[in-house]
DNA sequence: TCGAGTCAGAATTTCGAAATTATTGGGAAT
DNA sequence: ATTCCCAATAATTTCGAAATTCTGACTCGA
C-alpha cells in the first residue's frame, strides 16, 4: 500500500528524521504550528507515524506540546541561544580535556583524517561557493568536531555535542538568512583556527585546546540575531511559504 | 469513556508520566521488552498512548527501539554509569560556577531555603528510617543541587542536570537493591557535604564548590555495581515479578 | 458599545481493526 | 545429527473512523 521505494525501516522513523531535518534546517519556522492535517498530506502517510514522530521528537525538546492543543516548533529566542552557547563551551572544553587524556593512537589518526578532509572542503569553496560545496563543507567541519569528543569514548558525551551542535545551527541558518552575505562565519577566517586546534589537541595542550574551542564557539553572538521578542504564540498563519521540495540529505 | 478521577490533560502524557517513573524507580528492568498487550492491559488504555508515551521515553533515550523490533528498556552498564558521572561533573562544576557568577540574592534566599529543609530531613530520617521519610530526604536532597545551579538562570542547564541526576539515581536505586544494607548512602555521611557546600558558594567561592561537587558526584563507584555483563540483548523472560503495586507518586 | 454566554466548526486525541513484519516450530534434505 | 527452509503464530506498525476538546464567531443582554 505505501510506496515501496522511499521508506526505511519503518514510517514513523522516516518521518521523525524528515521532520528533524526541517525544524533544523529553518523550513519550519519557530512557534509555527504543526498541524496534523498538513502532515498527513506532504508526507503522504496516515496520523500514526505523524504522531509518533512528533513524541518523539517532544521528547528531543525540538517541539513543544502543551495539553490538548496540539504540536509546535520549538521556539528561539536570544536567551536561548545564550544557553546554548554556555553549554556548547562547557561539553567542548571538558570534553576536549576528557578526549585528551584517555585518546589513543587511532582516535589521532581519525581526528587528521578528519582535518584533512575538512582542509580540502575549504580549498573546494574558495573555486566553488555553491550549496552543495558549503553542504559538504559544514558536514566536514561537523565531523572534525565530533572526531575530537570522539576520543573521550563517552557515547553520552558525543550524542549532547551532537544536540547541541543542531540546536546552534539552527541559529546559525537563522542568522544566514537575515544577514544574507551568504557567508557571516568565513571558511578562510575559520581554517587557522581548526590548523591550531588539531594542534593543540595532538600536542595534548589542554588548557590551549580549551581557550581555543571556547573562542570558536562564540563566534557568532545572540546580540547580532534578530529574532521575534515573543516566540510563545506568534499566532503565525498555517503555511505562508511551504516550499515542495523535498531533495534534503 | 476512560476514568475521570486520575488521568491528566492527556492519556499519552499521563503514561509516559508513570511509565518514565517506573522505568526510573527500577521497577521496569534495564533491557526488558515492552510489549504492547503488556502495556495496553497494564494501563488500561489503547495502544495509541502507550504507542506515544515510548515515542517520547525514546526521545528522552529511556527507552530503545530498533526498527520493526519494538521497544525496549535502556540498558544500563557500568561504561554507562562511568559517563554519567562524568558528564555530572561536568555540568556541576560549571554549573555552580556560572551559578556563584550569575546569582543574585533571591537565588541565595532559595538556596538557603532548601539546605534548610534538606536539615530538616536529614534530622527526621535520624529517628525514623521509614520509605516515605526516605522519599523525602530525596525530594529535599534533589531540590536543594537543582537551587544551586538555578542561579545560573539557565533552562536547558537545569534541564540537564534534572536528566543525569535521574538516571544516576536509576543506578543508585540498582545499588541499593544489590546491597541491600538500607542506606549505602549514609545521609548523615553527605550531611556536612552540604554544609561546606552552601557555605562555599554563599561565600562566591567558585574552587570549592566545584571541588566538593566533584567529589560529592563520585560517592558511588560504579564498580561497586553489580551489572549484567552484556545489556544489549539479555532476552529475559516476559514478566518474572511484575508487582501489581500501583501506589507511586 | 461592550462583555459574557453559547453554539457550530475544526482540530486533536483515542480506539479497534487491518496490513506488514518478525519469530518460532516442524519437516525435509544433506 | 545438523542445517536450511517454510509455514503458522504472534507481535509490531499503520490506517480510518469515532469521541472529546479547543477555537472562533455570533447573539443576547446591560
Amino acid at each position: 500500500m505505501q510506496t515501496p521505494s522511499l521508506s526505511g525501516p519503518t514510517l514513523s522513523g522516516d518521518v521523525t528524521d524528515r521532520l528533524r531535518a526541517e525544524i533544523l534546517d529553518g523550513r519550519l519556522e519557530p512557534g509555527r504550528k504543526l498541524a496534523m492535517s498538513d502532515l498527513k498530506q506532504r508526507f503522504g502517510v496516515g496520523l500514526t507515524p505523524i504522531r509518533e514522530a512528533l513524541s518523539r521528537l517532544a521528547g528531543e525538546r525540538l517541539v513543544v506540546t502543551q495539553g490538548q492543543r496540539g504540536f509546535r516548533v520549538a521556539p528561539m529566542s536570544a536567551a536561548d541561544f545564550d544557553e546554548i552557547v554556555m553549554l556548547r563551551q562547557m561539553v567542548e572544553e571538558c570534553g576536549v580535556r576528557a578526549a585528551i587524556a584517555q585518546g589513543d593512537e587511532a582516535w589521532e589518526a581519525h581526528l587528521v583524517a578528519c582535518f584533512h578532509l575538512l582542509e580540502r572542503r575549504v580549498a573546494a569553496l574558495a573555486d566553488d561557493l555553491s550549496e552543495v560545496q558549503i553542504e559538504r563543507y559544514e558536514d566536514a567541519h561537523r565531523a572534525f568536531h565530533f572526531a575530537i569528543l570522539a576520543g573521550a569514548g563517552s557515547e553520552r558525551l558525543s550524542w549532547l555535542q551532537q544536540r547541541l551542535y543542531e540546536d546552534a545551527r539552527r541559529y546559525r541558518l537563522l542568522f544566514y538568512r537575515e544577514s544574507f552575505a551568504g557567508n557571516a562565519v568565513d571558511p578562510a577566517e575559520a581554517g587557522p583556527v581548526h590548523r591550531e586546534l588539531l594542534e593543540a589537541v595532538l600536542a595534548r595542550d589542554g588548557d590551549r585546546s580549551a581557550a581555543l574551542l571556547r573562542d570558536h564557539v562564540a563566534l557568532i553572538r545572540p546580540d547580532e540575531l534578530a529574532l521575534t521578542p515573543d516566540p510563545t504564540d506568534p499566532h503565525r498563519p498555517p503555511s505562508p511559504g511551504s516550499r515542495p521540495s523535498g531533495s534534503s540529505a
